[in-house]
DNA sequence: GCATAGTTCGAACGATCGTTCGAAATTGTA
DNA sequence: TACAATTTCGAACGATCGTTCGAACTATGC
């Protein structure tokens, strides 16, 4: 059964770049099939259809970035680690993982609403996890911020790390870890270190 | 203002309501014309096709963020204000902007390549001049920068702001004014003050 | 009344989509 | 070789899409 699981992780991998690159809804079966060299009614040997694809991309993707995050997290100290140092590994992960497989990750921040009923549960369900592994951290890194400031800044650094499908070129001018280290210096330099008590605007 | 034009705006708002909703390629003509009230060849009166819907409801809504950007800055100081402060006002405008304008924005940011040829160019072009309208900015607040830091910065920003129509609730418990003043305080501490230390401004 | 321009819509068209199905081809096993 | 299981695919189906077209309705001026 080894080819058979070639063939499909295969099928799933270049079924990602088209994705990424057309937008799941304008993708056809047909363009699938042009360029994994199957036939249309090959691939549902592989697959029940369409949106069980996606849902296998997304799921294999996100499940491997949550473990990536977990594993960087314990190279710093399980719980007992600097908060600000175990921050930084968590963005440096994601962002460099992100840069390492923009297709897949396009795909989880871009087509995060095109699957639905459970297997959109399904999915979700690993990005709570996700989420609330980034607010534990901000938890032990500012504590004295309300939960709701802190899930607003979880959010917003998402934001920035998600963000770059829209822009950024991995073999451009700038490589992974620098990008990863310019958006760390700024969350953590402005949310973390940067407790200014005045507000941004007049009150 | 004519009945004709009338009609056609509201046209527009609530087809940029349900894109938002179901994504522009999985709203069908048909479910337009249920919340429009028209009829499926109605519609076709005021709007030449589904695509043309699509750039008119962009480039609207585009238009209005650049000029409402640029007054936001003139009322800082044209060119010799306070850099610091021009940047503030350009985030806390472009936020309150997408918050109290939702489903467009979010429609402008996520349906940003569902446009093709010649109606995508034109988007582009006023996306080109509101980028460089930030990247101006950052010039006067961080001129030792390189370009290159600087634009990467410029799109971690955006990020941070055009990310928000995957969580934020404009009437949960942060209202807009709050999450703007959150974002700039997280850029302009990591990426300003940060490197550039100086006196505490906002106070 | 009539004529004109502006506006609406039912009905249908052609195209394209995801999916199915039975058969053909291939591989594995004895 | 023969036989069964696995893998592939041509051809077609039904559904749904964006769009079109000509007729019907409305408002206004004369």
């Amino acid at each position: 059964m080894r080819p058979y699981d070639e063939r499909l992780d295969q099928l799933l991998s270049r079924a990602a770049k088209v994705f990424a690159d057309q937008g799941y809804h304008s993708t056809t079966m047909r363009d699938l099939a042009a360029v994994t060299g199957m036939s249309l009614a090959g691939m549902y040997y592989y697959v029940r259809g369409k949106e069980e694809l996606l849902h296998r991309i997304q799921e294999r993707c996100f499940t491997r970035v949550l473990a990536g995050a977990e594993r960087a997290l314990e190279g710093v100290g399980r719980g007992h680690g600097d908060p600000v140092e175990r921050l930084q590994a968590f963005i440096r992960h994601h962002v460099t993982f992100f840069a390492a497989h923009m297709a897949e990750m396009k795909v989880l921040s871009h087509e995060a609403n095109s699957l639905t009923g459970e297997r959109q549960r399904k999915v979700n369900a690993i990005k709570r996890r996700y989420v609330d592994l980034l607010e534990g951290l901000l938890r032990d890194v500012a504590p004295d911020e309300t939960a709701v400031e802190r899930s607003a800044a979880a959010y917003a650094l998402f934001g920035m790390m998600n963000w770059i499908y829209n822009w950024y070129d991995p073999a451009g001018e700038i490589d992974p870890e620098r990008l990863a280290g310019l958006i760390a210096r700024v969350f953590i330099g402005g949310f973390v270190d940067a407790r200014s008590p005045s507000p941004v605007h007049g009150g």
